[in-house]
DNA sequence: CTGAAAGCGCTTACAG
DNA sequence: CTGAAAGCGCTTACAG
């Protein structure tokens, strides 16, 4: 698989290759039309590629970044992922997707080859586990943005949704229908992953603000694999919930599991709203009332921050967390 | 950002540059432990991270590879990445991924720079519409793996689901049960996209090995938008199908709506199978019953045979086509 | 208007 | 056991 060269345009054409490399790069000021002329000639001929890895050697700039998901599985980050790419597609850059597993160790793994490989930046779903790793790379104003999580030590360019907010809207439009004894359920917090803290915290506000009494038994924030359990706990109560808040699809789909299993029917004896607006939302019997992140925007931001730090505007602005509002979508399992 | 580069570690540590680069690469055959020792420290300090694109431009290798799926959004590319990304990741390969929308334009685009980024390969869904430029990559040896389509004018390694026996898989199911009057729906093959074509030959094959009557009207392959208008044709008919196979996920979805809005119920008035194992099958009412390819396993293969190709192996099979079986999982919309 | 030369940060045969 | 030199395929100031 011999590659041809630019010197090989350049004999072809029967000129320099310092010519060839200005013709590449469209500086065609000076060139007579003969001379361009006869490169594009070349060019054709021998169906050259310019080799980019050359030139970012040269030029210091892969026109590459990386993306880090935590798991490339979830709808969440293939959303992110296909908006980041959009953006990145009108301008000629490439994304390199990695799946860190929701692994610190894989993370720290991909930075360093990303970095290695000089792409020009990257978007992180951090573990939050790796700080020093951040900051180093923060220090050496290599650009990054951090999506859907907060890692508090540091302060990255952040984008996230207003998961207060999120639960606040679920809660209000629970009390409008006329339900007062809300619970919430969400996979486990031990991580401290920003937006499960979050959307327990904003519960709790919210119940505050309207006066409900918070019952501890109606908070539950497990690993996947208990939730059925938890669920029935919480459902055998003497006074059960009459709606729960599921705080993102991995509990949406427990709780679903487990109101099938009791034959429960929805909203009849269990009202559920759901963060995250699931796939299946609308087929659903009945259909499904969700929050929907607005993923697309999300990601379209986060790319556009990114690519403006490589460009050197590194603004680091005092307000580096962006907030993006949830959207309620009203269906019937409210 | 000034990186450190070789050169530096070599000061720093007092030896030469071409010392350090033989630690890097392992080679410490001869190397003095002192030598050793010093270099190590002096990365440490440094905190050096070797420019792997000027490693690549030398060795002719950026241990990277591109996938370009059809599309991101469908669960389908996604499972596919993922299986790719772990073997990838096994062997310390990166993948860059693109998205080409169905789009033969992008395709191509994407083809075209991810060659001049030097990627040791690439796995693409083929749009089918870039025929010279496959060829061309074919005949200057350059590493291809197609997924999920056939390119039937080229003989390139091709991963795929045995489409032909889903079709049968499903019909067998359906006449298991009783059903006799059987249909199919899927999106669109006006695009000659293999599985949508084989779906429906195997269908039909299935259809005359069991002497049940071939209905033109119980055949419909259109785009996602007029499912619903064919679906109320064909259940309108005098002798409306008892059970409709879903071609893919797509058709599927526009089913389950249609049976909705219609307030149908399945499986007493109408019985289904949908092609793709949906995520949401589980927890649907009824569960549906779903033929489900080895998404997992497939990618895996593609990645394994495109390695190999890059290893050298450029072993041109014969037998270049890839059939995976796919697996009935019973639930109860049948 | 075009070309010679230096250099990007590595690797690798080869000399000593 | 280690270093000097050439070279990977480009770009870019500079000379002419």
């Amino acid at each position: 698989m011999k590659k041809v060269t630019m010197l090989d345009v350049a004999n072809h054409a029967g000129v320099s290759k310092s010519t060839v490399s200005q013709y590449l790069n469209k500086r065609y000021d000076y060139m007579a039309v003969e001379t361009k002329s006869k490169i594009e000639e070349a060019i054709d001929e021998l169906q050259y590629q310019p080799n980019i890895i050359a030139r970012s050697l040269k030029v210091k700039s892969t026109k590459t970044i990386g993306v880090i998901v935590a798991n490339i599985l979830h709808e969440f980050s293939t959303q992110i992922i296909r908006a980041i790419e959009d953006v990145c597609h009108e301008l000629g850059f490439h994304i390199i997707v990695c799946n860190a597993d929701e692994n610190p160790v894989k993370e720290e793994k991909y930075i360093n080859m990303l970095y290695a490989k000089q792409v020009d930046g990257i978007i992180i779903f951090p573990t939050g586990e790796n700080i020093d790793l951040y900051k180093q790379l923060q220090s050496s104003k290599f650009p990054i943005v951090f999506m859907d999580r907060l890692v508090p030590e540091i302060n990255i360019a952040s984008i996230l949704l207003d998961n207060e907010n999120a639960s606040a809207v679920a809660v209000e439009e629970f009390i409008t229908n006329g339900y007062s004894r809300i619970g919430i359920v969400t996979t486990s917090a031990f991580k401290n992953v920003t937006p499960r803290l979050e959307r327990i915290s904003g519960y709790k506000k919210a119940m505050q603000k309207y006066d409900l009494s918070m019952v501890s038994d109606y908070i539950r924030s497990v690993e996947s694999d208990s939730i059925q359990l938890e669920l029935k706990k919480m459902l055998s109560l003497p006074e059960p919930p009459q709606a729960i808040l599921a705080g993102n699809d991995l509990a949406l789909i427990e709780i679903l599991k487990f109101v099938k299993k009791a034959k429960l029917s929805i909203p009849g004896d269990i009202s559920v709203i759901g963060i995250d607006d699931v796939s299946f939302a609308d087929l659903y019997n009945p259909p499904l009332t969700t929050i929907k992140q607005p993923t697309f925007e999300m990601g379209k931001m986060a790319a556009e921050l990114l690519l403006n730090k490589i460009d050197g505007a590194d603004n680091v602005l005092p307000k580096n967390i962006y907030r993006f509002r949830p959207k309620l979508i009203r269906r019937s399992s409210c």
